[in-house]
DNA sequence: TTCCATGCAAAGGGTTTGCACTCTC
DNA sequence: GAGAGTGCAAACCCTTTGCATGGAA
């Protein structure tokens, strides 16, 4: 599978602060053509259709410093892999048990009432609501 | 520091059809003597304190077995660890991204509207809400 | 030339697995 | 003595780290 191109990556780097090296664009690429959840190694197989060359390290460092950003957001849903959300908007997250999948459920579907007032001293970073569900497993 | 021991634990596994050997017993002590969040690790190290020679592997399938017969719940909160909840009554986590604290919040303090319509074949497993804040750095 | 970014390989840390030993019914 | 449970060590997988090379200002 071809992965679409996203033109204004390196623009939307800038715009950030990061310089826009190849790498980080190709990653960009992959990431903001449209909103998508994948993994670091997903993300690493998607860029090297394009650069083979790219390396593991890179896919990380470059995560991580998105992250720092806000241009991306971390979730930490499924046990075994981190996933990587290009969607920065409030919304919620469907997690599919048994194939790993992730779908999106949007902030106007759900609402949590009643967040508790924090102690002095802790600072909110984000509300995470994750609705496990199951899937019937293909006949 | 000596881990309360939890008298009714070995009833409690017949209960739940889990045969009582001495491992399951002396992690369900540890588990159940009041609601607590640790990873298996710190289940290990807490069951070393009374029995030395608790192996990681008994812990880890104990602890898997537990879930199944849901008598804790996983908490998929921290990228580098799963913590297990003795607490299987609804309720939400408050999670301190810098110390790598967790707490309870009860499911009087906060509520989740609007849970979405699942399509047929999607069994609803759990709805997790994990409240992320970050406390000051000690002075 | 200086400094940041990259690539590679190895290390790290939590979890799982393979297999032999032990215990119980 | 059959079968489940346990312990040990090695394997596994995702992620991070160390370090030398590469590239841009």
């Amino acid at each position: 599978m071809v992965t679409t191109r996203f033109p204004g990556a390196a623009e939307r780097l800038r715009k950030a602060g990061i310089p826009p090296t190849r790498q980080r664009v190709a990653i960009a690429e992959v990431l903001f053509a449209r909103p998508v959840h994948l993994s670091a190694d997903q993300v690493l197989a998607r860029v090297r259709e394009h650069m083979p060359e790219m390396s593991r390290a890179t896919v990380y460092n470059t995560l991580k410093l998105f992250r720092e950003k806000n241009m991306v957001r971390e979730l930490v849903v499924d046990p075994e892999r981190v996933f990587y959300d290009s969607n920065t908007a409030p919304h919620y997250h469907l997690f599919d048990v048994r194939t790993g999948e992730l779908s999106d459920v949007s902030a106007d579907e759900l609402q949590v009432i009643g967040t508790p007032v924090l102690p002095a001293g802790l600072e909110l970073e984000e509300v995470d609501v994750i609705i496990r569900v199951r899937s019937r497993a293909p006949a």
